[in-house]
DNA sequence: GCCTATGATATGCAGGTACATATCATTGTT
DNA sequence: AACAATGATATGTACCTGCATATCATAGGC
């Protein structure tokens, strides 16, 4: 099949992506990492902030300082494990839950405008597919 | 519709098939920018070198070193627009032209095993609906 | 000829990135 | 108790990135 990259295809939407939300989280007082581990939190707290650091693909030494700044404004609380104190716990605060669900309606909108462009079969086939190849 | 967030399904594959591709096109001697510029001048040449930057979506002047160091490796060449000399027309060679085409070799291939997850009929209704998003 | 705009080029900056290493506390094993 | 392994943290390095600025040659309108 004759086709165009998918490095290129998939470099520029995801370009895209992140120009469009830029402006999004920054009204929500979020960086785009930030608004990822409040997400990664939502849909299951973090044992320890390696695994959160592994799960969303960030690096385990800057998680650190991400995780002072969302913690010093009230969105994630570290707390010990009483099991094993080496590990640190990571939890969304309501505060924190409350940020995000925001900001997911805004980026949710603007999504759909991007996706606009497609009919709603092919919407949710899109999202299948990736879902998919995102997690193989 | 309840979805995960389309910037990080996006942002996983993209990452995904760029370390893929950065030991097939280190192994023919590429940059992920420099194979950038040679797929862009196979479709078509440039008229000059901001347009080229344009096309790609790279930085002007970053371009500036980019173009140097594959000319210098005999894969374009710049040469003056006789009607407006101040633009640079870049151009594959034929050798510029043969790399391409070795390593466009390795990375659909590769982009093919991913892809292998989905059907046929997925794969190109998956390239279609991407071309529009990439594109609009 | 004068002025403005444009393209190629060079350079600097502030931030982002992966990657490696080092320290310290804690754990589990022996 | 001695030891190796692990998690959190701090730091350093090398490179990439977008963005801004400056220079120079050339073009085109006036």
């Amino acid at each position: 099949m004759e086709r165009e990259d998918l490095g290129s295809l998939f470099g520029r939407i995801t370009r895209r992506l992140i120009v469009a939300e830029g402006p999004l989280l920054d009204g929500h007082g979020l960086s785009m990492w930030g608004y990822g581990v409040l997400s990664q939190l939502a849909q299951e707290p973090a044992a320890n902030q390696l695994a959160l650091a592994t799960a969303i693909g960030y690096d385990k030494s800057r998680l650190i300082a991400l995780l002072d700044e969302i913690e010093r404004d009230g969105l994630v609380v570290r707390e010990q494990d009483p099991a094993d104190r080496r590990n640190r716990r990571v939890r969304l605060t309501p505060a924190g839950r409350a940020r995000l669900t925001a900001a997911q309606a805004d980026i949710r909108a603007m999504e759909d405008g991007l996706l606009s462009e497609l009919t709603g079969t092919e919407q949710r086939s899109l999202i299948s597919m990736l879902s998919r190849l995102a997690n193989e």
